[in-house]
DNA sequence: CTTATATACGACAAAATTTATCGTATATAA
DNA sequence: TTATATACGATAAATTTTGTCGTATATAAG
């Protein structure tokens, strides 16, 4: 339990390669070959990151993805919930089909959890992490 | 992602049910029909908890379970890990056993990220998460 | 203007993990 | 002696995660 997903890992790895070739335009294929990641996975992965603008993309032959301005300053709140969506210990912190409410003994108890954890990640960045 | 399982929520339940009745040894079953829970799943996961003294089991009719008086000081970290093993967002951050360490450029961020949560749960007890 | 290369994206299959069930053993109060 | 409760391993079902496949679109280069 509480593991990040395979998504975030490879994202993670994508980001951390593109910071260290800010200079050129990196193709999924280069990422996906050094690291041993699965080329298609990997690149829904980066298509995520680019349509919120962490990361840049180019299409065409030449063409690759490169890392942003906006990638320095980026919470890891936010980064996962590009990839993941919102970040809950459980669903009932953000859904509302629960048809245990009237026996829930443990709201408080999730809802503090879930606090802590979403004011740690919104207050790291990915420069943070990386240093 | 960085969801917690059943098992922790059930025995989150269980253990708020055993604080709110401290006066009477509670069974199985009372938790398990008062809150829908499947009683095989939460009787394993209350063994365990009983096994590392979060909680005390008493057998025989007229027996069930009762709150220690370590429950209160117990803290998350302990709390996750009695039921689900070490806290950690990857597996890697515990198992040895990577063939993709040379290339591996995450290890920084991987560990940070993991430090800071078992800091976060190692200074929340079940007490404070309560309140 | 054709071709090769790269991103974009939806549908589906495989694998892994989580969740639940079943069977049996042991302790103990009445 | 019996009924009730915990203890615990094996296995099945369900869910989630992970990976694959097919097709479309953009664009640089010859």
């Amino acid at each position: 339990m509480l593991k990040i997903t395979k998504k975030v890992e490879y994202a993670l790895i994508a980001v951390r390669h593109l910071q260290e070739n800010k200079d050129k335009l990196v193709p999924v294929a280069e990422i996906s070959s050094s690291y041993g990641i699965p080329r298609e996975v990997l690149a829904k992965t980066l298509q995520k990151l680019a349509s919120s603008n962490v990361i840049k993309s180019y299409k065409g032959p030449a063409g690759g993805y490169k890392a942003s301005d906006k990638i320095e300053k980026t919470t890891l709140n936010d980064f996962f919930e590009i990839l993941e969506g919102p970040t809950a210990i459980m669903d009932c912190y953000f859904d509302s089909g629960c048809d245990h409410l009237s026996s829930c003994n443990i709201r408080t108890p999730i809802n503090k959890i879930n606090d802590s954890i979403r004011n740690l990640f919104d207050n790291l960045t990915l420069a943070d992490i990386s240093q």
